[in-house]
DNA sequence: TGTACATCAGTGAACGCGCGTTCACTGATGTAC
DNA sequence: TGTACATCAGTGAACGCGCGTTCACTGATGTAC
């Protein structure tokens, strides 16, 4: 125990990286208070001196993962502009189902319907990092006929959303590619479409949040 | 107590019909099966007398919804072909979450994030549920340049579910009605777009799967 | 420089509770004679 | 028609368990003198 304002910093951080993680395998009910302690390190009785619920670690959590993702994930997107961002920008994303190395993909998959029924405390921390999102991304995105950049930008994170979340719904791994690629042909509608389905290595599958078999 | 086969096949499906209500209102892991069978009329311990699981009642649950709601959802959009179908399709779907009485309200917002880490039981039955819809909606669709009927229709299914989900996740009234018109928008491209954001009555809000506050 | 004290991050046991599932039972029904 | 029996949908109590949260504590650290 160390007991500077550093180390408590330290430790803090450490447990915004587990609960990220877990909260990403196993969503909110599935990744408990004490998996999450003993994921950093540490015991369970800790925890509240680090946050007042559980339901604010996941406030935090998902604050801290936009605000940490936004600006090096639209890196490398910045010189294209329109539809030729937004293309480029779900291709990145989605192509994220096949390289699925699990600590550096999006946790909204996993949340979405969690935060649907969340305190407002969370929803307004998801909110704040989405409007972050938009507006940064916004800047590469000219008013175009029918829709302003912000609806463009909108529009294209929700049909990413949908469709990662769709295909990590699916038993079929071809259906799961077909959905991606969908996905991808709406926003380039016009462009050639990509002629196979990629193939993805299976991926593990965890229990819905029940116990395990009692008795 | 009855007891007759079409009173069980009675007694079945107003568990069904109270497992899909609950699922919707508060996730899988949030309503119980205590909850559910009271909510039927019934105590827990003749739960197992019809499903063998907890999963497994998600898996019915799904599929008694997915066919029950896809034809008479479907009718009325007949007529119309191609772009305007899909736009129709849509717009029918995004206007749930104004009119929001809850029991007619589709079950995958809520659910999504629970069945990416589902059973193969489950997301079998899902991913079932998925092909009938667009294999019945897919007769509708015209081959467009750049994305079959299939296409069109998987990736209009995932705009739709990730704005509905996205829009329900967030505190903010009108940032969720722009999610919808901008998800509106997409599909509809070039059109005029609806110059206002609806205003939604506010929606009610249910804990996340935590307990009550113990101690 | 050395000692006494206050701070407080983290421990570990305990709390009350709701969960999914099991099981011995009850009692209304359909069937056999 | 009347009686004895088998069936089995549904009851209600119990099971073992993991949950979120609390709390008295411990011990390394920084501070005062």
């Amino acid at each position: 125990m160390r007991y500077t304002a550093e180390h408590k910093q330290a430790t803090h951080a450490r447990i915004l990286a587990a609960a990220e993680k877990l909260f990403r395998a196993e969503g909110f009910s599935g990744a408990s208070v004490e998996r999450v302690m003993r994921a950093a390190g540490l015991t369970v009785g800790g925890f509240y001196a680090h946050f007042t619920s559980k339901e604010s670690l996941l406030a935090e959590s998902l604050r801290a993962f936009m605000t940490a993702r936004r600006t090096p994930w639209l890196a490398g997107l910045e010189a294209a502009r329109g539809t030729e961002f937004l293309g480029r920008f779900a291709r990145r994303y989605l192509d994220q189902f096949d390289r699925d190395t699990g600590d550096t993909t999006c946790m909204m998959p996993s949340l979405l319907s969690d935060l649907t029924r969340a305190a407002p405390e969370v929803q307004a921390a998801f909110g704040q990092g989405l409007e972050d999102l938009v507006g940064q991304a916004q800047t590469h995105l000219p008013a175009r006929e029918g829709a302003t950049p912000r609806q463009q930008m909108l529009a294209t994170v929700a049909l990413c959303f949908g469709a990662m979340t769709l295909a990590r719904a699916t038993a079929s791994q071809s259906l799961a590619g077909e959905i991606l690629d969908a996905a991808r042909a709406l926003l380039v509608a016009g462009a050639p479409v990509e002629g196979e389905v990629k193939k993805a290595p299976p991926r593990k599958r965890r229990a819905l949040a029940s116990r395990k078999k009692p008795h």
